[in-house]
DNA sequence: GGAGCGCGTTTATTTTATATACGCGTTCCT
DNA sequence: AGGAACGCGTATATAAAATAAACGCGCTCC
């Protein structure tokens, strides 16, 4: 089966499994085929996946049956939401995706300084050929008000939910650290690596937070907690770089101290906060840190 | 020109673009062309965009030149991020991406409740035909420990950055209300709508959240801030649906007191705190507001 | 210096898709 | 009630796209 035939198959049982209908028109219009070819891929369907769909002569569309048994596709509801989300967020047009009749959505959403698209594109470049490049970086650091140029090897990146950022080894500092894309202002000579992905050791390895339900909360809460967050025996196991830890625990709100706060609110505490609390020194994000830590990394 | 044709253009550029180079493998490998074709599509490709390829014997791929002028596609940092992401979650194949090489990417990331793709299914089909259905919801309502099934009608979806809710009208409690969509374990019964989207007050107004940079930040860093979000003037307007306020206040660090957290971990405050805690405390998702109010709802 | 590999191109053949046209049945409007 | 409008299916001939199989070329790397 060609390429292009089976994308229109898979179009067709992706509108019938989540729109519940589809039409000959829907695939001239989203193919630009002609309405024979339309009409023969309905046809095709209908053989390859019998029993799926019902014409209805008011609408005059196909309808999905009740027993609706998949064929070409294998959707997700994060997958489908994933879409909506991205036309949402603007990140995709809406007539790109596969969803023809957006429902209303809406997310929590927040104005964001842009990304360069070259200087994205060098820093892949750089992350594949394994080098560095010169970066303009506007950094939060008190001694630096103003961009400076510096020298990063960059090797991996980072999304904390909000921001993205390039996780690179920075050739001022001698240290990995993390930078944000879009305080990336340009990008110039690429040149010799300074240090591996190996070396970044709060990058590759892991430490594991443990949550669990607020203990504030009455018992039949802390069990849809636990549910919420896949907990077994009350307890979740989140293994996470600790590069990433800053972060996470920001996300989930155990930076400060959980268990004082509403547990209206803040539904999580972390179990082994003492050893949270070590880890975080660890992977310096706390930025209250002493500077003899071994392999030290921070943002900005 | 055809479609087929059309989106491996579309990809040949997408890969030179972003991963620096293309193949011939690689259009045999992905859309399932024969070798000749792969070398047609290659030649149509530099025909219609000429001057943006490079042929490398060493690598033996097509490599994209220093001046590239885009012919098929619009790319965006952003939507390739989003990729990234998608894949990095889990919530895409890898081999679905057109990004081959993918480079070490993470997400802050947290274990979360299925979804079930009925019920999504359902409630989709609720939202489109403006009915209701009856769900078997597991509130956190102290007085509701258990799952009970109550009637909604379902009109929106939002995501807080998290999780995703179906914004519907409470047939039990006769006001719209937020439903997160792991907590609703069945589905059944569809039936007339309770009220239609036009009357949820909560999601069609909105309020101007007013933030800008933490006071205690030095001025340099106030600036960086201030292009992090996207400010004018040090200051930025964010218009939220008032039924999305909570989240987006919790998002951004403005739920608590942001001007007694360390400026290094929060870095923007709202100007119009006073106002933002009328309008909170209107959109009911603080919980701790009286019964009076006019068209309320909260969060469970 | 030769094996290996990826590229390009040729041929004949098959598959896919198109344009154009016609009849059918249902719905909806007058 | 009658007829226009519309979407469906299908027929035909034609055009385009893609395939299989085969060959030579040039470069790289061993």
């Amino acid at each position: 089966m060609r390429w292009g035939v089976e994308q229109r198959l898979e179009f067709i049982e992706f509108r019938l499994f989540w729109e519940g209908s589809i039409n000959r028109a829907d695939l001239v219009e989203f193919f630009g085929v002609s309405v024979p070819q339309a009409s023969k891929d309905l046809t095709l369907y209908q053989e390859r996946a019998p029993g799926n769909t019902e014409y209805d002569n008011r609408s005059k569309r196909y309808i999905a049956a009740d027993k609706f048994v998949l064929r070409f596709i294998n959707p997700d509801p994060y997958v489908y939401l994933g879409q909506l989300r991205a036309v949402a967020e603007g990140s995709a047009a809406p007539h790109e995706s596969w969803i023809a009749r957006l429902p209303q959505a809406d997310a929590a959403l927040t104005p964001r300084r842009d990304i360069d698209i070259e200087v994205l594109r060098r820093i892949l470049d750089a992350v594949r050929s394994k080098g560095s490049v010169e970066v303009l970086y506007q950094s939060m650091n008190r001694q630096r008000p103003d961009p400076i140029w510096r020298r990063i090897t960059p090797h991996a990146f980072g999304y904390d939910g909000f921001r993205w950022h390039a996780r690179a080894y920075c050739h001022m500092e001698h240290k990995f650290k993390d930078f944000l894309l879009p305080r990336i202002l340009d990008i110039r000579s690429k040149g010799k690596p300074g240090a591996n992905a190996e070396s970044d050791w709060l990058w590759n390895n892991y430490f594991d937070v443990i949550i669990g339900p607020h203990p504030d909360l009455t018992e039949s809460q802390k069990i849809v907690v636990a549910k919420d967050y896949c907990m077994d025996d009350g307890t979740a196991v989140l293994p996470v770089r600790y590069a990433m830890l800053f972060y996470v625990l920001k996300r989930l709100g155990l930076l400060s101290n959980p268990e004082k706060e509403d547990p209206r609110r803040q539904h999580i505490v972390a179990i082994n906060k003492a050893e949270v609390l070590i880890a975080l020194e660890k992977s310096n994000m706390s930025q209250e840190v002493s500077r003899n830590i071994p392999a030290p990394a921070g943002g900005e």
